[in-house]
Order: C-alpha cells, then structure tokens, then sequence
RNA sequence: GUGGGCGUAGCUCAGUCGGUUAGAGCGUCAGGUUGUGGCCCUGAAGGCCGGGGGUUCGAAUCCCCUCGUUCACCCCA
C-alpha cells in the first residue's frame, strides 16, 4: 500500500477513461454551442457568501462547503455548483441578455463518498439569464435531452414540475407543514429534522415509513396561481410539440432553494442506486437579486458527469475511444533512428510512437502490435546502412516492402489514407 | 453524520478447522525464433495478506482499534 493515496471522495482519471472524459465535454460544448452557448469558465474558488444566498437551508451549503480562511483573511469556499458563481459573474460583469453560456468543470462537496458521488465531482452545465419566456424552459430542457440522446443513452426518464411562483411556494409549504405537523407522530425521526428546516424535502425521503404520510400530503398543483399554470402548461406543451417525453412528478423538489416554477431531473433508468439523478435544474428568478444584481429571471441545468459516464457503462453506450498511434516505429539499431522518423513523421501529421531502451525486435514488435498501429516503420543495420527502411502493414496482412526514406512520408500517407 | 458488507500481486480473485515456504488467471519482462507482432510453450520479476495492537507455541484466518472502499439512510449531480 504506497504511503500516498488520493484523498477520500477524489480521483485519479488516468487514460484511456480521460479521453472519454474529453469526449463527453466536446459533445456538449458541439450540443450547446450549436444554440448559441458560450463558455463560461467561473473560478474554483469564491467568497462565501455567494454560495450562502443559494440557500441556507441546503446540507450543500450549510454542511458541504470546503470553506476556509485565506492569507487575506477573506472567507472563500470551494464552490460546490456553479449557478451561483455563474449569477455572480453576470452582476459583476452585465453581460447583455439572454445571456447564454455553458460551463464543464469541478465542484466540492465534502460528503460521505460513494460509488457516484465524490466529493470533488464533474458537472456540465447551461445556463440563461434574461428571457422570462416558458419557451426558454423547454429550449433548456431540450437541449439537455438531445445531449443525453447523443451519447446514446436510451433508458433517460425526464421529470418535470413546478414549484410555482413564491407565493404559491410559499403556501405550499405552509400547507405540507401543517400536513406534516399534524402527522408527525408518523414521521421517521429523521424526517422531523428535515421538516424543522425544509418541509419541501421531507417529500424527497426514501425511507419506507414515511411513505404514507408523504402520500397524503398536498399536491403543489392545488396551490400554483394563474401565472404559473399557464407557464407548466406552456413548458408540457413545447415538450409535446419536439416529440420529447416526460413524465410530471408533483413531488420532483430540487435541492437547492432558489428554484421557482419550471423544475426537472433527469434520471438514469439502469442506476437502481440511489445515485440515480443524472442532472437536473429549473427556474431561479430571483438568485441574481439575491446576488446584487438586477431583478433577472434565469434558468438553467448542471449534469454529473461520472454518473452519467456509469449510466453509459449501464447502457454499453458511449465507451472509451481506444487512444491509437498510426504508425510505430521499430529500431534496432540503438534508438537514434527511431527518434529521427518518429520526429518527422509526427511533423508531417502522422501519429507516431516508439520502442525504448533498445529491446529486441521481438520485443518491439510486440509493443508495436499493442499500440493500435496499423504499419510497423522498422530499421536495422541493414537499412540504416542503405538508407531505407521496411514498412510492414499490422493489420490486414500484405507485405512488408522496403521503401527509401525520402519517400517513407508520402508512403505512409498513401497508406494510411 | 448513522448503520451494514468488503480490504490477499499492477488487475480479477482462490486460500479448508488457526499450522510450517501465501496461490491461480490476466497483465508485465525475458526466452523458445541471432531481423518480425497476434496463437502456443517455458521461465522470471512482482506480496509488510490495508495499517496498528491483542489472543496463541503458531494469525491472511480469531478479537479490538484505525484507514480505505462499498451499500443503505442522509444528501444530491
């Protein structure tokens, strides 16, 4: 067992799982640009307090943060998502709206780790600040499905909801409350707790006890006004009309506490772990106020990437590209040569890789075998003696043949071509 | 944070009731083939049996602690 080993909840990506990692960013940032998406790239680290108006209710906030005090005595926070340092960003800078950026990167949350959830983890993410529009709602929430379809995932279950407008929330929760209040002989210990600090979330329990009482409760349908009926019903309806399928669960309630009317999750179907929830996000009209800024709605989704590269595993969809060489070159004659055409075949756009420490021909051919390439470039005394080498197709058999190196470029490229 | 499972070679795992020198497959390296990969054969390297303490004549094996991991709760992506 080596002295050092990553800390709990981190993780070494080593290849080829880090070109799949690459891969997955490229097909959003292809997804998202192609609808007029920029990069956002928010730093790791923030003041505190711009994490604490996301919610002072949360566990992500109150109990996760990687927080301390820095050599300037400012007190800063690994952020543990990236809304709200994105919201700050738009106070700070006032960018004109809609203003329509995508971000990929880490986050820290300091949980207990488990398979799925680390706690410094990937997300990927859009957000758009400005339109007040349903329309923008299901752009949003369509873009992420296409991503999900582009990876091949088939077995996506899309989750819809509203949480209506402040009021409406609030009479809500006013409502669950006393629902809850009145049953709460019925509730597990735990839930107790959690109904103290967030009503909204003893909806979210998984323990068997509470099931019956959760199933009585009130329905958030019975307390949106006007506004926030017709905005769902527009949001459903987009849906319906881009053939994109989803399911309404009333009892769909994110976590984090700036959300308003529109919410969804994305749930991974072969993940029958609780770490099921692939991506998820919503309306937060209101955060960049919070923030400082403007009055200015906003909407948006972050995905986990390690959960979804699992539901990808689950689904054999989306594997790791094998990283390949084109051509490997086998010297023989100390190493020199290898490093001379090894150099100009790379410089001329051919990947090229090599043998070291002057093993025997068997044994470079071998590594040449493993490399992916499709030719063998070798050179032995003999051929570096009449300034040739030899160029043995890998794959589908044919004949190796003996070529002059001048001409070793533009034979490869007819080759490889 | 709470509770349960599991930690043996780089990887996946055997290891009987506590018994003498801890094994296999894969992978790696070398050889069989003095200039040619895959298949096959032979050999080698590679282990503080996660760590610490205890019980015992003797511990990978039993007990305690600890660390890591995993599952559930919790939390959430």
């Amino acid at each position: 067992m080596p002295e050092f080993q990553t800390s709990p909840g981190m993780r070494d990506v080593l290849p080829p799982e880090s070109a799949r990692w690459r891969r997955f960013v490229r097909t959003f940032d292809e997804t998202v640009s192609a609808a007029g998406y920029g990069q956002v790239v928010p730093p790791l680290l923030e003041d505190i307090g711009v994490f604490h108006r996301v919610g002072e209710a949360t566990d992500v906030v109150t109990k996760e943060m990687y927080d301390f005090v820095d050599k300037g005595e400012r007190h800063v926070a690994l952020r543990p998502e990236q809304t709200a340092s994105v919201c700050r960003a738009f106070v700070q800078h006032r960018p004109a709206t809609p203003w329509k950026v995508w971000y990929a990167g880490p986050n820290f949350r300091y949980e207990k780790p488990q398979r799925g959830r680390y706690r410094q983890f990937d997300q990927v993410g859009i957000e758009v600040l400005g339109p007040d529009d349903p329309l923008l709602d299901v752009e949003v929430i369509a873009l992420g499905w296409r991503f999900f379809q582009r990876l091949g995932l088939r077995q996506v279950t899309l989750m819809v909801n509203s949480l209506g407008e402040p009021d409406d929330r609030a009479r809500f929760v006013a409502a669950l409350h006393a629902h809850f209040e009145t049953n709460i002989e019925r509730l597990t210990p735990e839930s107790r707790v959690t109904l103290a600090k967030n009503p909204l979330r003893v909806l979210d329990s998984k323990r068997p006890e509470d099931a019956t009482v959760i199933a009585t409760a009130p329905r958030i349908a019975d307390f949106l006004g006007e506004t926030a009926r017709r905005s769902f019903s527009a949001v459903c309806d987009g849906l319906r009309a881009l053939d994109i399928p989803f399911v309404v669960n009333d009892r769909l309630v994110r976590g984090l506490d700036y959300y308003r009317l529109t919410t969804f999750e994305f749930v991974g179907g072969t993940l029958d772990s609780a770490q099921n929830a692939l991506g998820g996000g919503g309306r937060y009209d209101g955060l960049v106020e919070d923030l400082g800024g403007p009055d200015t709605p906003g909407i948006g989704f972050a995905l986990g990437l390690d959960r979804t590269l699992l539901a990808c595993d689950a689904e054999g969809v989306f594997a790791s590209p094998a990283s390949r060489v084109d051509v490997f070159v086998v010297d023989t004659t100390g190493g020199l040569n290898a490093l001379l055409l090894t150099d100009q075949l790379r410089e001329n756009g051919i990947r090229a890789d090599r043998a070291y420490e002057n093993r025997s021909m068997k044994s470079q051919m071998k590594a040449a075998d493993r490399s992916g390439a499709v030719v063998a470039v070798i050179i032995g005394p003999d051929e570096a003696e009449s300034g040739t080498v030899v160029v043995r197709p890998l794959r589908d058999g044919g004949e190796q043949s003996s070529v002059s190196r001048s001409d070793l470029t533009n034979t490869l490229k007819r080759v490889l071509s």
